[in-house]
DNA sequence: GTGTTTGCAAACCCTTTGCAGCGTG
DNA sequence: CACGCTGCAAAGGGTTTGCAAACAC
């Protein structure tokens, strides 16, 4: 992983994310999204709120979890549940992945799950039920070899 | 297992799990772990602490708290953290389990996982860890048809 | 006895909310 | 200009902890 340019993110117009949810576009909403935009790892509210107030320094935690809320409804952002840690959060990937959770760093990894996947609506469909989500984690811990 | 009605059974040896966590064997823990034994279903540490009441009323939140955390951190429980909601809780399985809930009723039910066991280690393994822990959600809707 | 465990209440942590002013559209 | 959005501080909900009394062993 080297770049910036991941998918295809030209000219950074997170503008366009905060139309498509409704919302006015602000600065501080512009610099919580940049930071979500700019590292493809999960950051914490506490995390979002401090990368975020290097950008503007007048975001606020309130407005933080505002934002992320809002984000979240409108599809744009998720939201995970990591165990014994506080919420975690990533633009909604294009492509489906899991976590894998390393214990000893707290880092958190993705995972890509096109296998997981199938194997999930398969069991979902032998027990009669149809997917509303699904989400997988792995704790571990590096291999020393 | 031999016993009496349900499925299994402990005859009610809750205090060897105590003994086997290195935990003083009092009223309150045996009414926790009676709790817990008694269903198979996936209750909150407020929902615990109402059951043990009923047991033994002298039982208080914080040790319920307590005594969830002593037997988990001896692995005689397992905590499952589920998104948006308080942590519940389970007697460690002997046949590993992942959970699926039902969106419409909140019901967890369990999903038998060899299948996903199996899955998950190679991932891991692939990316040079090993696993500590797994879970996997599932959320899902009763299929009509 | 002695070191654990308990209930209570206060403390904690993360997250949410009321309010009055500010800024976007 | 209206209304959405903001920061602040206070409130919330789940979980943890300090303390002195009660208890297991």
């Amino acid at each position: 992983m080297t770049n910036v340019t991941d998918g295809d993110q030209p000219s950074t117009d997170y503008a366009s994310f905060l139309r498509a949810a409704d919302l006015r576009v602000t600065p501080q909403r512009l610099a919580i999204i940049g930071v979500l935009a700019a590292e493809a790892d999960h950051p914490s509210a506490d995390e979002i709120l401090s990368r975020a107030r290097r950008i503007d320094d007048t975001v606020s935690l309130a407005t933080v979890y505002r934002t992320l809320s809002s984000l979240e409804a409108a599809g744009i952002i998720r939201k995970l549940a990591i165990e014994d840690a506080s919420a975690r959060f990533e633009l909604t990937p294009r492509r489906e992945h899991d976590h894998l959770v390393d214990v000893d760093t707290g880092e958190v990894i993705e995972i890509p799950n096109d296998e997981i996947v199938q194997l999930h609506q398969e069991i979902a469909r032998r027990m009669g039920y149809d997917i509303v989500s699904h989400h997988t984690i792995l704790r571990g811990r590096r291999r020393q070899d």
